[in-house]
DNA sequence: ATAGGGTTAG
């Protein structure tokens, strides 16, 4: 987003045009100064920009108060030339050294990236105050700098106490505002001792009755990965607003406590005392998306509907990624094709959502538009691109769309595309394509990055590589035994059964066991959980033994239980025993008991879906005469007539 | 007379 003077120049607005012909021979400076400020307030910064060089152009002098708002305007266009231009005519005219022209400057520079610049501002301007202080602190957590932004911190309450026991005027105090940006340096180091010490702050300077302090707290601590202090600090803002209430649904939709985020929107729209907006919404809909929640998507997204939204980017896109997180994706698609100024994250919540259905060919389509649509995509649309062709196995397009995303659009893979990569070649059989790629990587492989070579290597038999990868990932994610079971396994499948069974014991001493698995099916409008083997369910006994119906039809249709799934050394029966509980087989089972005939079922999964669930509920749709769509950890299967949407390449 | 730093979301 630079600007030039050439294209300052070159830019044309009626609202400018207007102002041009009632200001164009005022001599009046203050008059100059508010048509400034008033299109600066408006976010017209170029036309703001051009009233400054208009004026000059009329060798009108500028005071003190003409520059804050010329170099806002600046900031607000990341245009740090015509920042460094306003500078030198703030100190030719001699009023660099004004507070408020000096403070405008440092956050200049720091919002455009040069806190070089601002640190040299800041140092050289004499009477600094909160704001001066303020737009350091800012501007270091803008740069992902946090902790340097804390140190400022630190320096501006040494600095406040030596002040603190004069006459009042002059003193430089931490107000609301500074409280804030520190907290928003709390966010951002996601420390929890950090955010303490800094609410002792808080409370100590009596700004803990403050609602907006209240709310950016409440946001710190999630950061931080404490909700339970987040709720607790959410629960004493006596005066809740709106933000209040968005900024804790949207802790609990982020942290994947969708439940929570649901009740906490009733409870705001019964006895909130606020009206809820299109922020709330957007959470309230990523709650739906991560729980499967079709149907009370579909009541917000009404609601959406009444409140005139729907065409608006940010729900509209929200309502995108939670139909196809639900499982709708054409419904996705109607939505997202009504959206009127669709934006990067519009199309790359379409790209996505094709993707994770398996239909490559149409996340690429979409993204063909959105090139011609003159959106640039961004990091994240490229990690939905590759994702797609991952999924459909397209090597060869993801490998351009890989090397297009370095070469024409700069931008440095990171560890989310080298997975996608990693895994497309790797399940192609391009075992040693996969390692080298993971060699060259400059960022440090994550344990998504070798989890796909690992997996990759039980596909293809490769012992060797696999090893390699697993040793990566037992220090990369020690508590996590799905990479302990897999190695077993690959050892099992070469007949390595010493290996397999020192793989057993290592997991039995450092007491690792499976994550369990879960299923949720949200039948009329509530969400019923399952988890492996479960008990807990009112229905279970009927339940079961439907299941136990389902899965004799299913053998009685030719298909023999699959136990590689399972470690290899548990006897036959106990296998087989432990594979019929799968969560979503009972998913499945209960909601074709308790749903319309010929409704489709959805079902969401928190692990991968195993090969014989796979292979089952194909058939059960067939028996049943039913769609079945199961979310798993990783992308969507839509079981039909006895086959998979993924063409059981997963 | 005119002026600077600011919390929630996809």
């Amino acid at each position: 987003m630079k600007t030039t003077k050439a294209s300052l120049v070159a830019a044309t607005s009626s609202h400018l045009t207007t102002f041009f012909n009632k200001y164009v021979n005022t001599t009046n400076v203050y008059s100059w100064n508010t048509v400034i400020a008033d299109l600066a307030r408006a976010g017209d910064s170029l036309e703001s920009l051009l009233a400054f060089a208009a004026m000059r152009k009329l060798s009108l002098t500028p005071n003190r108060s003409t520059f804050p708002c010329t170099i806002k305007s600046c900031t607000a266009l990341y245009d740090i030339t015509s920042g460094k231009q306003t500078h030198t005519q703030a100190f030719v005219f001699g009023f660099h050294n004004d507070v408020f022209v000096s403070s405008a400057l440092i956050d200049m520079y720091a919002k455009c990236g040069s806190l070089a610049d601002a640190h040299k501002v800041f140092d050289e301007t004499l009477v600094k105050n909160v704001v001066s202080w303020t737009s350091m602190i800012i501007g270091y957590v803008q740069n992902k700098r946090p902790y340097e932004a804390l140190c400022f911190f630190k320096d501006f309450l040494r600095q406040e106490s030596l002040n603190g026991d004069g006459d009042g005027d002059d003193e430089v105090c931490v107000d609301a505002v500074a409280m804030r940006s520190v907290l928003v340096a709390c966010s951002s180091a996601a420390n929890k001792n950090v955010t303490q010490g800094v609410h002792g702050v808080v409370v100590k300077k009596g700004f803990g009755e403050n609602t907006t302090i209240g709310n950016t707290l409440v946001d710190a601590y999630s950061k931080c990965g404490t909700v339970g202090f987040s709720k607790k600090v959410f629960d004493e803002i006596g005066e809740k607003d709106v933000i209040s209430w968005n900024t804790m649904i949207a802790v609990c939709a982020q942290h994947g406590m969708s439940a929570q985020a649901l009740e906490l929107f009733y409870a705001m729209v019964r006895d909130g005392g606020v009206r809820y907006n299109a922020v709330t919404l957007s959470s309230v809909l990523l709650s739906c998306a991560h729980s499967g929640a079709l149907q009370t998507g579909k009541c917000i997204h009404d609601q959406v509907i009444k409140m005139g939204l729907e065409e608006e980017v940010i729900v509209g896109t929200s309502i995108v990624d939670m139909y196809c997180k639900c499982g709708r994706v054409g419904t996705a698609r109607r939505t997202f094709d009504r959206i009127k100024r669709k934006n990067v994250l519009s199309w790359t919540a379409m790209i996505a959502g094709y993707g994770m259905h398996g239909y490559a060919r149409e996340a690429l389509n979409v993204f063909y538009e959105m090139v011609q649509a003159k959106i640039v995509p961004n990091y994240i649309t490229f990690v939905s691109v590759l994702s797609a062709c991952s999924h459909a196995g397209l090597v060869d397009e993801g490998w351009h769309w890989f090397q297009t995303m370095r070469h024409k659009y700069l931008i440095e893979p990171g560890v989310e595309h080298y997975s996608c990569m990693v895994d497309l070649l790797g399940r192609a059989g391009f075992l040693n394509r996969a390692y080298d790629l993971i060699k060259k990587m400059k960022v440090r492989p994550d344990f998504v990055v070798w989890g796909s070579l690992l997996a990759a290597c039980r596909m293809h038999k490769n012992v060797e590589l696999a090893e390699i990868s697993a040793r990566q990932l037992f220090e990369l994610d020690p508590k996590n035994c799905g990479y302990y079971v897999l190695l077993a396994n690959i050892y099992a499948d070469a007949g390595r059964w010493e290996d397999v069974q020192k793989m057993r014991v290592y997991m039995k001493n450092h007491g690792l066991s499976k994550t369990p698995g879960f299923s949720l099916v949200e039948l009329k409008g509530r969400v019923h959980v399952f988890l492996v083997g479960d008990k807990e369910h009112p229905d279970h006994e009927k339940i079961y033994s439907y299941l136990e119906e389902l899965c004799m039809k299913v053998q009685e249709a030719g298909y023999v239980p699959n136990m590689t799934s399972v470690l290899h050394d548990i006897d036959k029966e106990e296998k087989e025993m432990t594979l019929r509980i799968h969560s979503e087989k009972l998913a499945v089972a209960y909601a074709i008991m308790n749903s319309v005939p010929g409704s489709t079922i959805h079902v969401i999964k928190n692990l991968r879906i195993c090969g014989d669930c796979h292979e089952t509920i194909k058939l059960i749709a067939k028996i049943v005469g039913r769609q079945i769509v199961v979310r798993d950890s990783k992308r969507f299967h839509h079981f039909s007539e006895g086959s998979c949407s993924c063409g059981d390449y997963w």
